[in-house]
DNA sequence: AATATCTCTTGCAACGTTACAGTTTATTTA
DNA sequence: TAAATAAACTGTAACGTTGCAAGAGATATT
């Protein structure tokens, strides 16, 4: 048995045809007739043989590929987002390839370079740094990109993204709508701009309803980038020792919450008679926890899908209306929040 | 400014020099002269030259990529073996490629047909199901590939993986040792060899403690393959409107366990003093449940990092002296089950 | 029967890179 | 200083594919 790898001239000649008909009939770009067909697929079948996307790449410039980058992969959040987008590439035909970087803006860029080596057709920035340079790649500017869930400046880039405001003016409001006036906000450092939003809706909510603001109830902490529970636990208890007794916290993510959820109980607090928690992604377990958690739900998948979608449509010219796209959001009621009035 | 991208011959050009130099130089092949060295970055920066990883693959036969399918992306299991896969690929230079199929095998060998045709260096099979014929796949032979996760009967073959049975012998032993005789398993369809040895490990811990097998006490539910925590629940409301109460239930997954919990809390029942319970993954959130889950933690960003080496090694002329790489789980003890001796 | 019109097929060149064998230049040695 | 050796560089061909322009066969039109 041949060891090497049979290639298009291979199954031309068993096929007793040219390389170039062989060509058309894999990529159905003229027609073959049936008898000549009959032929290449027999070749094809005996010979084992797969195309080279390579050499195809190389031939026509591009490959059917796109190149995805996430700060963070692990977080079942930007998996499913990750899922989304697999699904639809895969659907259509593209492989992904993948980078993950931890909120490393250098190696962020570096990936970026590396996935454009491999001329892939489109990107899809996820979440990730602040840092917009990556965009400026003056390269990148020619391979047509999409961003999700990344906050991004310019008004010029495509990107689907939750309406972060919106969602955290709407949560935030809910609980002051419930009799709640001393509501905390546990968030990580502001590294991204979707957090920056979120701090900034739940600012406004406030102001909207005659609640000063107060800096002390905004806790920005690095260990919650480490581990978001556990930062959550060590947050709450930290606070709950200086005798400070929030009416609510707001959390930038479920995990948060349910770290400074345990928290709270194991200082003898009862929730939500005590204190209430609102947080944010309804993560899958957040409804089974003690008590089941309010949190703001997200179309995690669709996100992905949103933006692979997107990007295709880009790929082949179209281009939608408006360059952001919004899909809502949902807070879920569940049993972490009082009723006070 | 030229829209055309540089190529080594644009670099070259403008170097005053030829394109082979320029590609020792890139590759480091041959020792360029300094001045020679100076004048190629120069032209590199000012052209923004970017390799091109597919002319490059071409004319190699390979290209330093590696190719991942998985049956399962969104859960935070299998994307932390991901995360630990794409951690060593980044760092080692490999580009990964990515694919997922919800355990469809036929999609499965599809998927590894398109990665093969993209020359990748490598393969790298998660968790899948239980359909060996991918590896069948002529041409996959030729190329080198590692299963994370995943029984294989073939032992020639080189995989990372949890001692399954082990770790569920353990556990099912810990709770006999607690006292439990009434020990339900709650699993998935045994779709993947790892849900066997799961069983077995269960199934065994029993006989070798003299406790009689029943099969009433294996439940293997579809609905856990949708959504394990509302399957979870599902399952468990289900056996206790039926007037059974189990000593303990041990499941395959923590969010099986986690709907499990919430039913029987619902239906009147004290945890652990009632019913016990163990998981199965120390999934982030299960030690801040209530009570906190007794659960099998595994080493889930290891399994894929050891992966990723041992596919380096593999693809580098390096094997193991033992095909088969198995990671230790540990019980971790918390809040889930009570003793009654 | 000759011409026009379609359907199907083909050979060539090029995509950007690097291995290889060979050539030039610099350095050491006798 | 000439010869021998080492260091640095180069031209050519090939990797597997496809777009293009042009050719061959079959079928329809006058």
């Amino acid at each position: 048995m041949n060891r090497k790898k049979a290639n298009i001239k291979d199954v031309a000649k068993k096929a007793g045809i040219s390389p170039s008909t062989v060509s058309n009939y894999l990529n159905d770009t003229i027609p073959i007739s049936k008898k000549t067909s009959k032929r290449i697929e027999e070749a094809i079948r005996e010979l084992n043989y797969i195309p080279d996307n390579i050499a195809r790449g190389l031939r026509l410039g591009r490959t059917k590929s796109i190149g995805v980058i996430f700060a963070e992969i692990a977080d079942p959040f930007y998996s499913s987002i990750l899922n989304g987008i697999e699904e639809i590439a895969n659907r259509n035909g593209y492989s992904v390839l993948i980078a993950c970087n931890n909120y490393d803006a250098d190696r962020e860029k570096e990936q970026a370079k590396n996935l454009l080596s491999n001329n892939i057709t489109g990107f899809i920035f996820g979440p990730g740094g602040m840092d917009e340079d990556v965009i400026d790649l003056a390269s990148i500017k020619g391979t047509p990109f999409v961003t999700v869930d990344r906050k991004i400046s310019d008004r010029k880039i495509f990107s689907v993204e939750i309406d972060n405001f919106k969602s955290f003016y709407g949560a935030t409001t809910y609980l002051i709508k419930k009799g709640h006036k001393n509501i905390y906000f546990f968030s990580e450092p502001i590294i991204m701009g979707t957090l920056k939003d979120r701090f900034e809706g739940y600012k406004q909510a406030l102001t909207d309803n005659g609640i000063g603001l107060d800096a002390k109830r905004y806790i920005f902490d690095k260990s919650l980038q480490m581990n978001r529970a556990d930062g959550g636990y060590g947050i709450m208890l930290n606070i709950l020792k200086r005798n400070i007794r929030p009416d609510a916290v707001i959390t930038t993510a479920d995990s948060i919450a349910i770290g400074a959820m345990k928290a709270a109980v194991n200082h003898g607090l009862k929730i939500p008679e005590d204190i209430s928690f609102v947080g944010n992604n309804n993560s899958y377990l957040s409804k089974y926890m003690h008590p089941s958690l309010t949190t703001i739900w997200q179309p995690k998948i669709d996100l992905g899908k949103t933006a692979m979608k997107l990007l295709d449509d880009l790929i082949n010219g179209k281009r939608p209306e408006n360059n952001r796209t919004f899909l809502d959001t949902r807070l879920i009621e569940r049993e972490s929040v009082s009723s006070k009035i």
